[in-house]
DNA sequence: GGAGATGTTTCAAG
DNA sequence: GCTTGAAACATCTC
């Protein structure tokens, strides 16, 4: 379940363990969430180590251990994180746990589209050369137009799913966005007025900050007058016009959007 | 049994 | 060389 907010969530969830030591650590190397790297240094260059500090970035987490060693979590569209006994036994989707004296920090995610990231010594890259943050000062209107203008004829769900222009935003959130934007899905990212784009930004931002404090925060699901639980199954109704709500592929994504609010004038 | 799912990567076509 | 759309990935749930 994770865009932005529920991604902070489960990092909180593992910030449990920090300033503990990692006493042993449990994996599945095989495992396609560790494509790319030699699973069999994790063990090695973790066991022993303090959980010193952890940060979420869109999509992503890093988890910081004494000696320059980092682990990264990606959840992908199954995977989460919790927390379980210090004697806990892993489980079938269990790909990787570090066991602490008081607790055991628990990666699961059965359907394998998550993927684990391990460097030593800096970052990796992907996490060093992510993009501005939607809630960060370098994400102006001038930034969002631009970008939206090299993906003219995309549309807009496409591009809002775009974690190099819109980290952490999600298939719920794209819509949220749009939504209270009053922006078709379809339209093209370039045909954008500048008053558009500006509600494109201001909306985004909106989104990421109120889902944080909801979810992370209080751990709670967006409320009635959000599109979101209006959303996820046919028949659902528009909480601003009380009209029927319309769920389609557009981008390649389920989407659904609210037709008298958000119209397709192309202008 | 079949379709679809809150994601990313890869590949081929335009 | 860049953009775009579709398929692939693997498992579970409705």
């Amino acid at each position: 379940m994770p865009e932005l907010a529920e991604v902070e969530r489960n990092r909180r969830v593992w910030s449990d363990g920090h300033s503990s030591k990692v006493r042993e650590v449990f994996l599945r190397g095989e495992k396609r969430v560790f494509r790319g790297l030699d699973a069999r240094r994790v063990p090695i260059e973790l066991t022993g180590r303090v959980l010193r500090a952890s940060e979420s970035h869109g999509k992503q987490m890093m988890f910081c251990f004494g000696g320059q060693v980092f682990l990264g979590v990606h959840l992908g569209m199954t995977g989460s994180l919790r927390t379980e006994s210090p004697d806990y036994r892993p489980e079938r989707h269990d790909h990787i746990v570090l066991f602490q004296a008081k607790r055991a920090l628990v990666f699961n995610d059965p359907r394998l589209f998550g993927r684990i990231l391990f460097s030593v010594g800096e970052a990796p890259e992907s996490w060093r050369d992510r993009a501005p943050a939607v809630l960060s000062a370098e994400f102006t209107t001038r930034y969002v137009g631009s970008h939206l203008k090299r993906r003219a004829r995309s549309p807009l769900k496409a591009v809002l799913l775009d974690q190099a222009i819109f980290p952490g935003v999600g298939n719920w959130m794209a819509d949220e966005i749009l939504w209270r934007a009053e922006l078709h899905p379809s339209r093209p990212a370039g045909g954008l007025t500048p008053e558009e784009l500006r509600r494109i930004r201001k909306e985004s931002r909106w989104v990421c900050r109120e889902a944080i404090r909801r979810i992370a925060d209080r751990g709670v699901d967006p409320p009635k007058s959000w599109l979101f639980p209006h959303r996820w199954s046919d028949g659902g109704i528009c909480p601003r016009t009380g009209a029927a709500l319309v769920r389609e592929p557009i981008g390649g994504r389920t989407t659904c959007w609210s037709p008298g609010r958000q119209p397709i004038h192309f202008t």
